[in-house]
DNA sequence: ATGCACATTTTTATCGACAAAACCTGTTTT
DNA sequence: AAAACAGGTTTTGTCGATAAAAATGTGCAT
């Protein structure tokens, strides 16, 4: 009964969650972002109860907070579900990233100090030697890059004095990894990505706001360029498949049939 | 379906809830908004339960969801409380509105058709015609005048295609909402109120967005204006405060010593 | 097959009970 | 007097049980 939890709850034992719902809000989170919860899946209470080894109240306590940041849909009597990931929500949510991170970076540069700029190049430095140290391993330890790369992200606008627009940022960033993670399928060199930051970093410390905004801008589409027009490349590759909509990444995927436990 | 795009919940009067948390989460959201629920209150669990007549699950996940909207303030062991009111958070969130909804309604221009302009023109009039049904009442229905006026800012930026922004803005708007309430004491006009609004509503439809991107900006940011100045006032008007610090207002109130209810 | 009524199974949402943690409130100790 | 302590009380967070609703299956008639 509690084997699969400890297998769970052991991943993450680094964060000391003082509570359960603490606890099962990081876990389902990582696991939404991360697609070990597949879009658009549904999300059976029973199901998650098993796997976190946590009762139904705090359960239900994390999905309504992920519901209410956008990482989990809720219908009123039929529970929760990952919410799909389409092409429409991805132009969405790069092209609000444009309209407010790029202004966030903007007000960064202006009110920054020395601390700022400090942490900019910590984390930047981090993120690299990360890299430099995972060259030679097989299998790369996703999950930290993934907190360095955020950490980095967070730096850049850390200076930023308005706190519910950095939170926003916060809330957008988290939905657009669930797609900047599709990515690590279509073979991308890490020092390409390297480069991209460090040119990211560099204009933002050249605290020249024009420029840096035009970097932010061209680094957020990436995920979005890259991913719709990979989409649009397969589609179009596609012999059998009717292309007549144009480059709609589909809602639904063949959804494997439920097996029942008996 | 009740995620971030939560627009199908805004109608309060005809509040079939299926689910005994989604009453919570109105009622209880209600009650922090309009200042029934004292800001820096503690939200005891046995009090909100017999105030509603609820359970506790369903309490508590409704107190996550506002907790993840930041309209109720959570600690990890010690429970919910509202959040406070201060000059910091109140700045905050109308520089961050004058950022993001400005933006939002320039887009609204640049993308509205004929449906939009009609349902700004619609929901201005409701607001003016219970303005007048209601000039003769001692009694105004504050509830049904929050309705409408949430609606008729709603309008202004309905055509804005990211819905990401437009969720945000409709956060920002409650939060401002618990702020723009404390001025019913201040005496205002509705008047005034009106011709506010009705200028807004102009310059919008001149489709000018320069023009409406200003008269939204400082529309937003009344609120502030007079609160912060109504404070200094204040502040200047008692004798024994020390206002060297200059017309800062400050950030914290008298704070009424909290009674025990025993 | 298609649709429809109805029975069965599964799932959701809710309540009450309980352990652990926080919180008083005097009392003792330094 | 301030800090430390011990007690009892309140409050939080969690679990399991349960009713209501949805989903699924089945037989039957079109």
């Amino acid at each position: 009964m509690t084997t699969l939890s400890e297998h769970a709850l052991e991943a993450v034992s680094t964060g000391a969650d003082v509570t359960a719902s603490e606890a099962a809000l990081r876990l389902l989170r990582r696991d939404i972002v991360s697609g070990a919860l597949a879009p658009d899946s549904k999300l059976k209470l029973r199901v998650l109860k098993e796997r976190y080894g946590i009762g139904g109240s705090p359960m239900r306590e994390a999905l309504a907070q992920l519901a209410a940041q956008g990482l989990v849909q809720q219908s009123s009597q039929k529970g929760f579900r990952v919410p799909p990931l389409s092409a429409a929500h991805l132009l969405d949510i790069t092209r609000s990233r444009q309209l407010v991170e790029v202004e966030a970076v903007k007000l960064a540069i202006e009110h920054g100090d020395a601390d700022w700029e400090d942490e900019i190049v910590t984390s930047y430095h981090l993120l690299e030697r990360l890299y430099h140290r995972l060259r030679g391993a097989e299998r790369p330890d996703t999950q930290e890059f993934e907190t360095r790369h955020q950490r980095f992200h967070r730096a850049l606008i850390a200076a930023c004095p308005l706190t519910s627009v950095k939170d926003f940022c916060d809330q957008l960033y988290t939905q657009a990894t669930r797609y900047r993670l599709l990515l690590r399928r279509y073979g991308f060199t890490r020092e390409v990505v390297l480069a991209e930051h460090r040119i990211l970093m560099q204009a933002v410390l050249s605290r020249n706001k024009t420029k840096a905004g035009k970097a932010l801008n061209s680094h957020i589409a990436i995920t979005a360029d890259v991913l719709l027009s990979e989409l649009a490349d397969r589609a179009l590759r596609r012999p059998a498949a009717k292309t007549s909509k144009g480059p709609r990444a589909r809602t639904k995927q063949p959804s494997k049939s439920r097996r029942k436990t008996k």
